[in-house]
DNA sequence: AGCACGCCGACT
DNA sequence: GTCGGCGTGCTC
């Protein structure tokens, strides 16, 4: 008997689609949420196809689940997300299921309304209440009762005589933004940015925009340029989604946004929990939800008519997913405009290199806002050479750069000392024995956290106390600390500058995200005299008293075995150079540095970003290193230390042998792969330069099915960067 | 991923 | 003699 069969998709890490028969009388589309049978259980599934066929062994589908049905397009786009992370598409799958916890079912509020009929008898109290429920609106049936003056029962007598009526209350609906609320008044090329992007939005209607990337130092007025675009988008009844690296540090966007907007838009993130969750799923996916504001996980849920995605700080490292589903979030970004169609905007003060060969070679277009308004000064870079000129032993700081925070802050400016750095000393030894502490589970060191007065791996988060007396050798007091840590740089500048006012913040900044913006606000309003900090300090906030910033270690990130380190230690210097000087104060930057004629280095101090940029294309081209080549992580996790290290080591000698990975191959091979314990399990992350993707594929599943488990629970991962396929 | 089935150690 | 460890395998 031929009959309607479903395959469907269960969000579980398989690839496979599971067939089921759909009962006579139920009418499914592709997309829709649904509950199966499987195995000895019941599952959730979406359908993926629907087709005509005898079903005669197969188990008949549960029914349809009350959830938005996922469109096409964002069908589309899982798939192709699983094709290029060499992900089952049932791993993917839930990226865009976030259907809060659906066996708890949504307890509708029940509100009333008037009616218009009138109680057979008036009192005082129901007249009140009528009045103030004679708009016709709809309340809550407390809130009424609260704004009356009068109790819930005289509420629920006027319901019984019919002058209300109860209904199911639907969600306080936050004012759609309004493209016309307050306009900005931008400058002549802030003007011309805006009508590019507008015009991308507007093509959006007869075909697909191809990519824009938005380049523009801070304060050069990017965000003011694609809000024009989310009004074309509003204007058109369409959606757009704004995606940030890091959600907490983007409340200043929120205000901005509803500056202009008049309210403020969604935001979407893992600390949205619960209803509100579910509501504004809901809200995506009828479309009620205009605009969203999210971390890279917003790219996936069933927008009903996405027009535009925008992807702030295109450069930052925070989009890319390193845990499940390996995925880039500027990149796959790109994807879902193609697929939409919708516009596609990649802002950023400092490009990546993949972004910046994909404009010159014409893929994304490129619209550059010239520097600030009124003239930006670029701070002055300097190093300092510490072969010549550095501090004595066992100090960090250069008399000069020492020299310039004390004359900073005493015409009252701010300075900042930067080190990338957590805790106290990266390495801690025993003075007697020379004993390392080491963490248990990784190959990493123990960095002392003197504040916590404990050792930390800043690999796993393994914690231990920090001991009195050497494990190896019984000494008492022995402890060295090796390096410094900007705790280390924080017990310095008390030592030089007793008088003056500092903070220090990093990650481990105690309060929370909620204190550090607290912090933060106070340090911009002249709160203290000398910040020391992490990259935690490099992006976000502005200081308008800042006016000398030095960068304690300018070497620290440019030996990494990382390919883009060169690129990263660029931006992230460059980013935390530029908070010295504000507005039309010029700024200092002194960069410590034990190697001034690195081209890193040099290419800050020159300025000539151009140049480097140039150079590092080139050398990265000629070592087939993304955005030319093919990179690929492999990751190797298992219950046991040597055991994954060994099978890494294995894998890679295989995967060698048999030519899918690229002639000297491995970028960070096992012998130097950190390792790593993640959820109790250990975990070894080796970058290589893949030949062909496909083959890579091929050769893991092979390799998987045939060889060797030494421990149990070995998994294989890879993680393609897919910026040179585009 | 769950949840079975399936063989080897310490306990009422 | 059982309860229970997690290794292996399947789910239309």
């Amino acid at each position: 008997m031929v009959q309607t069969l479903a395959d469907v998709l269960v969000p579980l890490p398989l690839d496979t689609l599971f067939s089921y028969r759909v009962p006579d009388g139920m009418t499914l589309v592709p997309g829709q949420p649904v509950r199966v049978p499987f195995g000895p259980r019941e599952a959730i599934g979406v359908v993926w196809d629907l087709r005509e066929g005898a079903g005669a062994n197969l188990k008949t589908l549960a029914g349809p689940i009350d959830a938005p049905i996922l469109p096409e397009r964002l069908r589309a786009l899982l798939d192709f997300v699983a094709h290029w992370t060499l992900a089952p598409r049932g791993a993917v799958l839930p990226m865009a299921l976030k259907l809060a916890d659906g066996s708890r079912a949504e307890t509708p509020r029940v509100g009333v309304r008037a009616t218009g009929a009138l109680p057979k008898r008036m009192t005082p109290a129901r007249e009140r209440v009528l009045a103030i429920a004679a708009d016709g609106a709809a309340r809550a049936k407390r809130e009424l009762a609260l704004a009356a003056g009068v109790s819930a029962g005289v509420v629920d007598g006027l319901v019984d005589e019919g002058a209300l009526e109860t209904l199911a209350l639907l969600a306080p609906q936050s004012p759609a933004p309004d493209p016309d609320h307050a306009p900005a008044a931008l400058s002549a090329d802030q003007r011309v940015a805006a009508d590019a992007l507008a015009a991308a939005v507007r093509e959006t209607a007869s075909g697909v925009p191809v990519p824009i990337l938005l380049e523009g130092v801070t304060g050069s007025g990017k965000t003011e340029a694609y809000f024009e675009a989310i009004a074309q988008a509003l204007r058109m009844g369409g959606q757009s989604l704004v995606l940030m690296p890091e959600i907490a540090l983007t409340a200043g966007f929120l205000d901005r946004f509803a500056e202009r907007f008049g309210v403020r838009p969604a935001a979407w993130h893992s600390g949205v929990g619960g209803k509100r969750r579910e509501r504004l799923y809901a809200d995506i996916a009828s479309g009620a939800a205009k605009v969203v504001v999210g971390a890279r996980s917003a790219l996936f849920l069933p927008y009903a008519d996405l027009k535009l995605v925008v992807v702030d700080e295109e450069h930052d490292a925070g989009y890319k997913q390193e845990d499940g589903v390996h995925y880039h979030a500027r990149d796959m970004a790109v994807i879902r405009g193609r697929l939409e169609p919708a516009a596609v905007v990649l802002a950023s003060a400092t490009p990546s290199l993949e972004t910046r060969v994909n404009a010159e070679r014409g893929r994304y277009a490129h619209i550059r806002l010239p520097e600030r308004f009124g003239g930006r000064t670029l701070p002055d870079i300097a190093t300092i050479d510490m072969r010549a000129s550095g501090p004595p032993q066992g100090r960090w700081i250069a008399p000069p750069l020492a020299a310039a925070i004390e004359a900073a802050t005493a015409r009252g400016e701010q300075a900042l000392l930067f080190l990338n750095r957590r805790g106290f000393a990266p390495l801690t030894l025993c003075r007697a024995c020379g004993h390392r502490y080491e963490c248990p589970n990784c190959t990493a060191w123990l960095v002392e956290h003197r504040f916590r007065r404990a050792l930390v791996c800043h690999h796993c988060g393994h914690v231990e106390r920090t001991p009195d007396h050497c494990p190896s050798c019984g000494g008492v007091d022995t402890i060295v600390p090796c390096g410094p840590g900007v705790e280390r740089i924080a017990q310095e500048v008390a030592t030089l500058f007793p008088e003056k006012r500092t903070i220090t913040l990093s990650s481990d900044f105690p309060g929370g995200a909620e204190r550090l913006r607290t912090e933060l606000d106070a340090i911009a309003s002249g709160a203290c005299d000398i910040v020391i900090g992490t990259q935690l300090v490099a992006k976000g906030h502005n200081f308008p008293l800042l006016s000398v910033v030095g960068v304690v270690d300018a070497d620290l990130g440019l030996t990494s075995g990382d390919p883009r380190a060169a690129e990263r230690t660029f931006q992230l210097l460059q980013q935390v150079t530029g908070r010295a000087g504000r507005g039309d104060r010029p700024g200092r930057a002194y960069l410590q540095t034990f190697q001034p004629a690195h081209p890193v280095i040099a290419a800050l101090v020159s300025g000539d970003a151009e140049r480097f940029y140039a150079e590092e294309t080139a050398q990265r081209e000629a070592a087939r290193l993304p955005p030319f080549g093919r990179l690929a992580a492999l990751v190797v996790t298992g219950a046991d230390k040597d055991a994954t290290h060994a099978h890494a080591r294995t894998l890679v000698r295989a995967a060698h042998a048999m030519g899918v990975l690229d002639a000297d191959l491995s970028v960070l091979g096992p012998a130097e792969a950190p390792i790593a314990m993640i959820r109790g399990r250990h975990r070894v992350r080796i970058l290589v330069r893949a030949a062909r993707t496909r083959d890579l594929q091929g050769f893991l599943r092979d390799w998987l099915a045939a060889g060797p488990k030494p421990t149990g629970g070995i998994r294989v991962q890879v993680d393609v960067d897919p910026q040179s396929f585009l």
